[in-house]
RNA sequence: GGUCACGUAGUUCAGUUGGUUAGAAUGCCGGCCUGUCACGCCGGAGGUCGCGAGUUCGAGUCUCGUCGUGACCGCCA
């Protein structure tokens, strides 16, 4: 027998027990005529003792051991003479009467401490050995419980776990596909799936009803912090729900994971917030509400005075940080050099210094007067001692840069307080968007997504006007899920894709078997995705969705420990027909 | 496709204006130590300064290139 008991279990009223642990030696501490051993495993570490009085070879034989050896021991649980409070067993202390090595371990490249040191590239080659680390550990067992707890919430709520395929057909609109080639079928290809979405709602024609799978979903687009090629969505679909019905039954499912894993209660109904209305008040579609500093249009009060800048700009917005008036050349410097870098290019950067006594200081108050510039500060919400930041320029361009400022702004000021949930709701996205590359509308969210009734009419003559029936949730500015009401018409879903561009020829080729299931009595139905490795990441208080998935990719996509990609055999190139260019 | 940062001992880092033998901490090895728990004390080993070229009397330091890692822009329905 292995083990009798775990290394974090054992406590005071286990003095007395004989038992058996087998873990890694953490650490142990020589003191000549004694020897302390921390015996580490999943569950947490206990302590072992040795003495030379009571046995000397033991003993010797303990002060061999090092650190990451795989042991075995048996000993008597005892209380500790001296006791530490920092752990949970430092309450007692095994005497040990016999140990087995049962692997000894090589000196492992960083130590299996805390998270101090490994830089990334080592920490990711010995993953397996990064994982024995607290810190990564206890992030796996987070997205564990909020996986369990996703599944007993949907399973109560009566929702099937169903799987799809992974090895599907390659579809033109979105991501770029992972393909794999067939064997059996020369010169053909299968998909990995961007996610389930088409036979979700094949599961609804089936009469699922209510449908969800923790699904692996691949996308071949660079990475990120916040992206993998391969992560874990959690996909739903619901038939006969208007999209009032998806996004109650969601946000509960929100609010019970924070109560069920950090213990916070979420009081009311999350904000619903229109995506027009997202972009005049923060200039994204995935603000961040935990704070305010929300974007004033000042386009009509400072245009047209004869300050060229303004005068020539489609749009000047500002936004009114709370006293900051105080800041100096340098720091307002800074800010300026901050939105002029080539990620955000703004052109430059205004301010109005609203005074303590009453003043108003600008970069611009040779061109505007004081009673102008107070104007501005009235309609931004300034009080004496606000700072007041503007910028100009193209509309998007310049919500999207005082959207970077305002995150700035908040980040110096402390404002973005982890632990603090602030989610909503942003809906009524535009149904299409213009593809300058290919010369035509696509999808913004898929080709399946159902337009506002009341804008289907629009459709061939206004398209950019349509909105979608479409949702995403946004928690302190992370967008974690989003989804919609699908078209279930197949009429309507004809027009659809004859409006982004497909032939009929390849509207029957690439989504045929979709457009014919719609005409045997498909529900209405609608459903959302949210992705897992970004919740859980989320409620880890951490940027980085590397940190919670087991073995990621690098940012270039790469196994590091495993080296993949990598190249494969002249064999299974014959096998599979396929042959290098160059 | 592009921008930025970093690359020095097993590991994390310091290294001045370009100047003699490249340091610290930690880890590792050896010795001492009977209540430690980041044990303590003493001693020791450990370096292709990512790689290549250039400037220079002289390069860890400056320049160019290259590779690696991270972050970001484009991209990601």
């Amino acid at each position: 027998m292995y083990r009798t008991h775990n290394c974090g279990e054992l406590r005071l009223k286990d003095a007395g027990k004989q038992v058996v642990l087998s873990g890694w030696i953490q650490r142990s501490r020589d003191l000549g005529g004694m020897t302390f051993i921390d015996l580490r495993d999943r569950y947490g570490i206990t302590q072992l003792v040795f003495n030379m009085d009571q046995d000397a070879s033991l003993c010797e034989e303990a002060r061999k051991l090092g650190r990451e050896d795989v042991v075995r021991i048996d000993g008597a649980v005892r209380e500790r003479s001296n006791k530490n409070k920092n752990l949970p067993t430092g309450d007692i202390e095994i005497e040990v009467r016999a140990i087995e090595v049962l692997n000894r371990s090589e000196l492992p490249p960083f130590t299996i401490e805390e998270d101090t040191d490994g830089g990334e590239e080592i920490r990711m080659k010995y993953r397996y050995l990064d994982l024995r680390r607290e810190p990564l550990k206890k992030n796996l067992i987070l997205r564990h419980r909020l996986a369990q707890k996703v599944r007993h919430y949907l399973d109560i709520a009566d929702f099937l776990e169903i799987e799809t395929p992974a090895l599907i057909k390659s579809s033109p609109e979105g991501a770029r596909d992972f393909v794999v080639p067939s064997r059996i079928h020369k010169h053909q290809f299968y998909a990995l799936p961007q996610s389930p979405q088409i036979f979700k709602q094949l599961l609804m024609i089936s009469g699922f009803d209510k449908y969800f799978q923790l699904v692996k979903c691949f996308r071949d687009e660079d990475l990120r912090a916040d992206r993998q090629p391969e992560f874990t969505q959690i996909d739903c679909e619901m038939s006969f729900v208007e999209r009032e019905d998806v996004l109650n039954l969601f946000e509960g499912l929100i609010v019970y994971l924070l109560d069920a894993i950090l213990q916070i209660k979420y009081n009311g109904v999350f904000p619903r917030m229109t995506y027009r209305e997202a972009l005049e008040r923060y200039g994204t579609d995935k603000p961040d509400i935990r704070f305010g500093l929300e974007i004033t249009d000042l386009t009509a009060e400072a245009g047209g005075k004869g300050f060229r800048v303004f005068d020539t700009a489609e749009y000047i917005g500002g936004i009114c940080v709370p006293e900051c008036a105080g800041y100096s050349r340098k720091q307002l410097d800074q800010l300026t050099e901050f939105v002029k870098r080539p990620q955000i290019a703004a052109g430059g950067m205004v301010y109005v210094k609203f005074q303590e006594d009453g003043s108003v200081k600008s970069s611009v108050d040779k061109f505007f007067s004081v009673d102008e510039l107070k104007g501005w500060g009235e309609r931004a919400g300034a009080k004496k001692g606000d700072l007041l930041l503007i910028l100009s320029g193209e509309k998007s361009r310049t919500l999207f840069a005082l959207s970077e400022l305002r995150l700035e702004m908040a980040n110096r000021l402390g404002l973005r307080k982890k632990g603090k949930y602030a989610p909503l709701w942003v809906v009524d996205f535009p149904l299409l968007e213009w593809n300058e590359d290919e010369n035509r509308y696509q999808a913004m969210h898929h080709p399946f997504t159902s337009p506002l009734p009341e804008d289907v009419s629009l459709l061939e003559n206004h398209p950019e006007q349509v909105r979608a029936n479409a949702y995403d949730l946004v928690i302190n500015g992370v967008e974690i899920g989003g989804g919609s009401i699908r078209i279930h018409d197949s009429a309507l879903q004809d027009r659809m894709l004859k409006l982004l561009g497909f032939s009929d020829e390849e509207t029957v080729s690439q989504f045929g078997f979709l457009l014919e299931a719609l005409r045997y009595g498909a529900p209405p139905h609608g459903g959302i995705a949210f992705g897992l490795d970004r919740l859980a990441a989320l409620f880890g208080n951490t940027e980085s969705i590397r940190d919670y998935i087991a073995f990621p990719k690098n940012n270039a996509g790469r196994d590091m420990m495993a080296d993949a990609p990598n190249f494969i055999s002249q064999k299974q190139l014959d096998e599979l027909n396929l042959r290098f260019r160059e």
